[in-house]
DNA sequence: CTGAAAGCGCTTACAG
DNA sequence: CTGAAAGCGCTTACAG
C-alpha cells in the first residue's frame, strides 16, 4: 500500500473502511493502547516501537478521529474565538494574527460572533474547544460570570482589551494612556488649544482611558485639560459625522482628536460636505491606524495600534496559560505610537513617534 | 434546582459532576434512548413524553455533549471555510457573511487559512466537520483531486469563486464578465481607446473573465479589443505600483483598468508620485469596491462585487446540499455593478450600473 | 411510542 | 515497556 502523489485517490479505491487506530494496532503487531502511546508522544514507549508504528501509521494515512480522542481524555486542539463583529478592520486583524499563531502551533480556531450565553455554554458544557480568546467589547458581549464560570471551571482562557472588571483575568491590552498623551503633546506643539474629543461608547475603558491620557498629555503641555470639550460617539463612522455636525457649527475648534479612526473618518467627510479644509481650518486625527488612515484625504494623523500583533500574543499567552495550568501572570500590554501623516497641519514626510517607555 | 438570572454560578456550586443524558434520563424516568430522540427532533417521540423531558433539559440546563453525539453518527454542526487568507477585505467580508449565516442556522465555523493538504486531511479524517467551504484561490490552494476526495467520501462541500476545473462542483461566483463589460462601455462613453489592463495572477479564472467581458464591452463600442495592453499583476497594491511603473513612462494611455482595487489603489500611488494628475491626465478604474476605494482621491470608479453576500449564499446552498444530498443543482452567479465615481473622470455624482440581465 | 444494548474510536489507569 | 479492559457521552438499529 505504496503512497504516490496521489494519496488521496488511493483511498478513494480501497472505499472500503475507515483507518482506525484498531487497524493500525494490528498492522503494526502492536495493541491500541501502545499505538494510542506513541501517538501521544509518551515517553514511556520504547524508541524501537515508536519507529515501526510510526512507519504503519505513515503507509496508511492514518489519521486520529479527534471527536473520538475529545471524548476519551484528550484535546480538541481547538480555541474559541469570541468576537463583536467581523466588520472592522480592527478585529480581522486580530483574528488574523490569532490564526495565524494558532496554526503554527497546530490549533484551530473556531470563531463565534454572536456571543450569547447560550453560544458560550454549547462551546464549554459540548466540549468542543479547550480554550477561550475573549475580545471583550463592552457589557453586551460578556460579563465577568462569564470568566468566574470558565475559571471555575479550569478551563484556561485569555481576554484581549481593557474589561472594567475589578478582578484580574489574563489579558493582552495596549497602551492607550501612552498613546493618547503622544497626541496631546504633538497637540502641543501645534499649539492647539480649542479641542474636540470625540469618545467612543460609555461602557469602553479603551475609550475612556485615550481620553485619560490625552488629558495627561495636554496638561503636561500647559492646556488646562478641562477646557477641553468632550462628546459621545460610538466608534462608528457615522456618529464621528453626527458630533462633527452638532458641535463644529456651533464653537470654533483648532482640532478633533476622535477615539478611533472611523470616527476621524466621519468628521473628515462632514468637513469635506461643508467646506472645512483639513487641517487649514481644523486639524483631525484619530486612533487606530486602519489602512484608510493614510489613504485618506489629507492623509491621517493616527495613534497606531499592533492589531495583528495582539491576536498573535493573545494565542502565545493563551497556549502558555494551557501549558502551565492557571496560575500564570499573563498580562500584558502592546505599546502605541503615533503616526504623524497631513491632517494633523503637519505637511512633510509621515513619522512616528513611540513612548519612550512604556 | 430553579434557575436565578445567574444560570451559571448556580452549576459552578453544584461543581459535582457533568450534566449527562443520563442524568436526564433519570430525573425524567424515561431512557436515555428516548432522551437523545427529543433532543434530535426525533418525531415518534409523543408530545407529551418530549414536553417532560425538554422541561428537566431546561431546569438542569442540560448541554450535549458535542463530541460524544458526533461519535456516536450525529453532526458535528461545524463547517469548516478554507480561505488563502484573512488580509484582504475580500475575504474577511466573506467570512463575515458566512459566519452570520452558520450561526443564524446553528452552526459554527471553523477557520482554516493554511490549505494543505495535510490540513484538510485531518478535518475530514478527523471527523471534525460535517462540510466544506472552499474559497478557490489559485493552484495551490486546493486542487480537484481534493474536491473528488470529498465527492466520493459523500462529505458536503462548496466552492467560491471560479476554479479552472472542467467537472463541475457546487459553486458560488459573480459576474466578472458582465462587471468588466459595464466598465467597458463607460470607457466607450469617455472615449478612452489607448488602455492598460492589468491582470491577476495568471491561474486567476476570475482575472481571465474580467479581462475577457472587457473586451467584449470594449468592441461592443467600437475599440479594437486587440488594442489595448495587457500586463499582469498580482492582485497586490505592489504589483499595481510596479506595473504602472513599467508601463505608464514608456507608453501613453487614456486609462487603466485594474483587475481589482488594490491595484488600482498601487497606480494611483504611483501617478501621485509623479505628478500624473488622476483623472485629467489618466483614468484609473478597479474591480471590488472595497472600503477603501470611495475614500481615495479621487474616489475609485470600480465594479462591486458583494463580497458579504458571496459568504450568505456559500452557506445557505451548501445548507441546501446537505439536507438533500449530493445531486442539488447548486450554482449561483451573483450580480455586479458599476460604482461610478470619479477616477474614470466623472465628475458628478457617484452613480451605479446594472447589466440589464445577468 | 419506548427501552436495552451495542458501538462510535479513542485514552488511561491498572497490571504485569 | 506493553496489553486488556473500562469508560468517555452519545446515537441508532432492533425488539417489543
Amino acid at each position: 500500500m505504496s503512497h504516490n502523489e496521489n494519496g488521496f485517490k488511493m483511498r478513494q479505491n480501497e472505499k472500503t473502511s475507515k483507518i482506525t487506530i484498531d487497524i493500525v494496532a494490528q498492522k503494526s503487531g502492536f495493541s491500541r493502547a501502545t499505538v494510542s502511546r506513541v501517538l501521544n508522544r509518551d515517553p514511556s514507549v520504547k524508541p524501537a516501537t515508536a519507529q515501526k508504528i510510526l512507519r504503519v501509521v505513515e503507509d496508511l494515512g492514518y489519521t486520529p478521529h479527534s471527536m473520538a480522542s475529545a471524548l476519551s481524555g484528550g484535546k480538541t486542539k481547538t480555541l474559541a474565538i469570541l468576537l463583536p463583529d467581523l466588520l472592522h478592520e480592527y478585529y480581522t486583524q486580530l483574528l488574523a494574527g490569532a490564526d495565524t499563531t494558532a496554526e503554527e502551533h497546530g490549533y484551530t480556531l473556531l470563531l463565534k460572533t454572536r456571543n450569547t450565553r447560550k453560544v458560550f455554554q454549547e462551546l464549554v458544557e459540548g466540549g468542543r474547544v479547550d480554550a477561550f480568546i475573549l475580545r471583550y467589547a463592552g457589557p453586551a458581549s460578556f460579563d465577568e460570570d462569564l470568566l468566574k464560570y470558565l475559571r471555575n471551571r479550569r478551563i484556561p482562557y485569555i481576554v484581549i482589551g481593557t474589561p472594567p472588571f475589578l478582578d484580574t483575568h489574563p489579558a493582552v491590552m495596549i497602551d492607550n494612556i501612552g498613546g493618547a498623551r503622544l497626541m496631546a503633546q504633538h497637540y502641543g506643539v501645534h499649539g492647539y488649544k480649542r479641542i474636540l474629543f470625540i469618545t467612543g461608547p460609555d461602557h469602553s475603558n479603551d475609550s475612556k482611558d485615550r481620553l485619560y491620557g490625552f488629558k495627561i498629555g495636554l496638561s503636561e503641555k500647559g492646556v488646562d485639560p478641562e477646557r477641553i470639550v468632550v462628546e459621545e460617539g460610538d466608534f462608528s463612522q457615522r456618529s464621528g459625522y453626527e458630533v462633527a455636525k452638532r458641535c463644529l457649527l456651533q464653537d470654533q475648534f483648532d482640532a478633533v482628536f476622535a477615539a478611533n479612526d472611523s470616527m476621524a473618518l466621519g468628521v473628515i467627510q462632514f468637513c469635506q460636505d461643508r467646506g472645512i479644509r483639513v487641517p487649514e481650518d481644523l486639524a483631525v486625527t484619530g486612533f487606530d491606524d486602519t489602512f484608510f488612515a493614510g489613504h485618506l484625504q489629507p492623509p491621517l494623523t493616527t495613534i497606531r495600534q499592533p492589531m495583528y500583533e495582539i491576536g498573535v500574543v493573545a494565542v502565545l499567552n493563551l497556549l502558555r496559560v494551557m501549558e502551565k495550568g492557571e496560575q500564570v501572570e499573563s498580562r500584558v500590554i502592546l505599546p502605541t505610537k503615533l503616526i504623524v501623516r497631513r491632517s494633523c497641519g503637519c505637511n512633510g514626510e509621515p513619522m512616528e513617534l513611540s513612548n519612550p517607555t512604556t
